[in-house]
DNA sequence: TGTTACCTAACGACCGTTAGGAAGGTGATT
DNA sequence: AATCACCTTCCTAACGGTCGTTAGGTAACA
C-alpha cells in the first residue's frame, strides 16, 4: 500500500531536510507516484508529518521496550551499557531517530503544540520505563548508590540523549569515543562500586 | 552598520526556522530595507549562512573561555557546576546556542562540509580548554578520580551539550530538573569525594 | 452506483537571485 | 575650487523556479 510507503519515505525525506526543506515532489517521486496523489491518502504536508511523528514514537517506543524486555536477565550495568551497543548495531533505524531528534528539537512553528502534545506522553513513557527497570533490578542487585530512581533514570536519559545525538550528528567513531569517555564516570557515579 | 544588523538577524531567524525555513524577504524587513539589497553586504544565503556561523561560533567560544577564566580561582566542582547556572541567567539570549546547535546537527546538505570545517575546531578547542582547566585544577586541588583529563573533559562536554540541549528545547524547568538529575552522579563518578 | 487511487493541468504564492539605476560620499584630477 | 570617475548602498522591477494545493477526470473495483 502505497500510503505506507508514502510515511516510511516522508521520515526519510523530513530526516534529512527538515520539515521546510522536505519536498511533497521528491517523495511522491521515490515513491512512484504524481504529487497531487498524495492527498489521495493524506491531507496535506502538516498531515503527513504529523502521521509520521505519531509512527516514528511508537515505533521507537516499541523497540525500545523490546530491548528492555529482552536483556532483562542481564546485570543492570550490562543493559545500561549495552543499550547503547544494540543501538548501533540498528544502523538502518538512525533515520527514525534522526527524524525524531529534528522533530522534537526543531519541530515547524506552526506544528509546535501538535509536537509537544506527541513528544511529552513519549518521553514520559521512557522515564517511567527505566525507573521501574532500575526499581525492579535493585531490588534483587542492591547495586544502586541512591534509591531516587526516578532521578537515576533521568539521568541516564540525559546522558543516553547526549550521546545517541552525537551518533546521529558525528557518526559511530566520535560516538564511541563519548560513550567510552562517559559511561565509566556515569556508572561510577549511580552504582555504589567505587 | 546594516551588515552587522543583518547578521544578527539572520541568526535570529536561522535558529527559529533554519535555513530553508528562514525568508530573506522577512530578514530585510525586519532590519528595514529591501530584500535585494542584501547583496550588496552578502553574495547571497549561503555566504550570509556561513557568516553567521563564523561570527556565531567565534562569539560562543569567546563567552565561554570567560566564563572559566573568570572562575578560576573557585573550587572546580564549583566551576564546573555554576557553568550551568551562569548560561541560563547570562545567556538569556540563548537564541545563539540554538542557532549553533540547529546548524551543527542538521545543516543544509549542500553546506555540510563547510559547517564540519567549522565546528570541529570549535569543539576541539572547548575539548582542550576543559581538559587544560581539569588538568590545571586537579594539580593544586588533588580530587579527580582519573588522571584521563582528556576522557573527564570529553564526558563533560557531553553531558553540558545534552543539557543545554534540553534548555534550548524544553526551557528552564525542565533543564533544572535534569541538572539536578545529572550532576550529581557525574560529579560523583568523576571525582574521588564517595 | 459509489468509492478509492491514481492521473494531468494549473493555480497563486513565495523563493533566491539578477539587472539596472538613483543617491550620496570619497578622492584624485583639472 | 570645481569637476570627474568611482564605489557603496540602497532601490524598483522582474526573472525562472519551486512550493503546496485544488480542480476535474479516468479506471478499477466493491
Amino acid at each position: 500500500m502505497k500510503a505506507q510507503q508514502l510515511l516510511l519515505t516522508s521520515i526519510h525525506h523530513f530526516a534529512a531536510h527538515g520539515y521546510e526543506g522536505a519536498s511533497l515532489q521528491e517523495i511522491a517521486t521515490e515513491v512512484g507516484i504524481k504529487k497531487p496523489s498524495i492527498y489521495a491518502h493524506y491531507k496535506g504536508k502538516d498531515d503527513l508529518f504529523l502521521q509520521a511523528t505519531t509512527y516514528a514514537l511508537q515505533e521507537q517506543k516499541r523497540r525500545f521496550a523490546t530491548y528492555f524486555t529482552n536483556t532483562r536477565q542481564q546485570p543492570l550495568e550490562q543493559s545500561l551499557h549495552g543499550f547503547f551497543d544494540w543501538f548501533i548495531s540498528e544502523q538502518q533505524d538512525d533515520i527514525l531517530m534522526r527524524f525524531i531528534l529534528r522533530a522534537a528539537y526543531f519541530p515547524p512553528e506552526k506544528l509546535e503544540q501538535e509536537m509537544t502534545d506527541r513528544f511529552n506522553p513519549f518521553f514520559d513513557s521512557l522515564h517511567d520505563l527505566l525507573t521501574r527497570l532500575l526499581r525492579e533490578r535493585d531490588r534483587t542487585e542492591q547495586i544502586l548508590y541512591s534509591t531516587n530512581y526516578k532521578s537515576a533514570a533521568l539521568a541516564y536519559l540525559t546522558v543516553a540523549e547526549g550521546t545517541l545525538t552525537e551518533l546521529v550528528y558525528n557518526g559511530v567513531d566520535a560516538f564511541h569515543a563519548r560513550q567510552q569517555a562517559v559511561w565509566p564516570i556515569v556508572w561510577r557515579g549511580m552504582s555504589k562500586t567505587i
